[in-house]
DNA sequence: CAGACACAAGAGCACTGCTCTCTTTTTCCA
DNA sequence: TGGAAAAAGAGAGCAGTGCTCTTGTGTCTG
């Protein structure tokens, strides 16, 4: 975890220069990763990019998956910064979900490896985040505000009562920001949201391959379809 | 693509015997996907638990994708058939419905790595599948009888009007032989769908981390609602 | 029965992640 | 300010990988 000295930076000259370099390196295998996708990222190929022996680079990564958990967070936060643009635009529940349901689409198909990173199965066996938990809260961030935005307009009816585990959904409530929001619409939400990325990873990963040809026209009548389950959608 | 001429084997004495190491050597990487995963399968690893050299198992998979598509069709075959085992109890939609759900699931959790590799991201960089696209469509076959059922016995409701591509409805109504299908049910079928594993992914993959505990009560309501969404719960 | 084919074995190539040692440079503090 | 300590770079090396090519042997078939 030596990378992690990156957030307080600007001290001595030598951690400039050590966090400016280690910004170099992750944007060398960001483009890696771009170009051929996370199974073909090679410690030694980010280090030739750099100009560097490939033993000194294990000094900022001491190993290749320290290297991926970088990217993985880098990539959860590009995302969101999608997620929030799109998200700023539009006031009205339903044009704000569908700008963001929108916007997690069109992040994935131009951004393929980045999200099979992170959407995708776990590269090596199964790793445990950790660091990458809290960026990747980030991503459900513009959701949670457009899931209080819309409860407070008063959007979301209760619909049938399907009442789930009430721990986790306290939890979740708490974590969300949206205090007074009933069981039920909250399991609505998560079902959209599930059902998004559902749809953008069969999309991407292949399964609608000989299936559906006209795929936007598919992701909106999707899209408008989970809207209206979740209430954002009249 | 020489393994291929393993489905009709059993002529000549040296046939039979490759047909029989062709299936020893699948079972070999199998036993070992599902320990290490995909990313750590290797070929000479599986030559070396067969007690054979690494360059004699590329006379039958010329290339580790090769062997690597042999699993995914394999792995697409297991799934099938559990589901096909999980549909043939229940008669009534609701039900099969949540058969079939919690088949998904439960393959998916009792063989990670196996759903990982046939609904994670793509394992090299983007591969024409071609030869897994008729063992994937044996998937949704129990699906598809579902639909139709459900269709006769009149419980699919129209809901509300969301038309979608017309030639992508047109084949897909053809592929499910589901022939007087309305639109709207058929797009709100593929919604479940995707949902339904859009939700194991989140929750084989992570994202489920660190917010909700209750993974049973959570997919069962979930499953739920899809399946009112659909049209197969009243 | 002889030529064509299929096969196993081994050596070898280029690549990988990672470790260890050695040298140089920078930082810190007494 | 000088010297110990920490950090950094370079290089060699190890064990592993996918894959190819060659060499010898066994098997099928015209």
């Amino acid at each position: 975890m030596t990378y992690a000295r990156v957030v307080n930076a600007s001290r001595t000259a030598r951690e400039r220069a050590r966090a400016e370099l280690v910004s170099e390196i992750t944007a060398a295998a960001r483009r890696q990763l771009a170009e051929t996708g996370a199974a073909a990222l090679s410690m030694r190929a980010v280090s030739r990019e750099l100009g560097m022996v490939s033993s000194a680079l294990h000094r900022y990564f001491p190993t290749r998956d320290d290297l991926l958990t970088a990217l993985i967070v880098q990539s959860y936060d590009a995302l969101a910064d999608a997620l929030d643009a799109a998200a700023a635009d539009v006031a009205e529940p339903a044009g704000r979900w569908r700008a963001i349901a929108g916007a997690v689409r069109s992040w994935a198909l131009s951004h393929p490896h980045e999200y099979a990173l992170i959407y995708g199965s776990p590269v090596p066996g199964y790793r445990a985040p950790a660091d990458t938990v809290p960026a990747a809260g980030r991503v459900i961030a513009p959701f949670a505000r457009l899931l209080a935005d819309a409860h407070a307009a008063g959007a979301l009816h209760a619909g049938a009562a399907t009442a789930g585990p009430p721990a986790d959904l306290e939890r979740l409530r708490a974590a969300l920001e949206t205090p007074d929001l009933s069981d039920d619409a909250l399991l609505a939400a998560v079902t959209a949201w599930t059902g998004l990325f559902g749809h953008v990873s069969f999309e991407l990963f292949g399964q609608f391959q000989n299936v559906f040809d006209e795929r936007d026209a598919l992701f909106a009548a999707t899209v408008d379809r989970l809207g209206r389950l979740a209430g954002f959608v009249p």
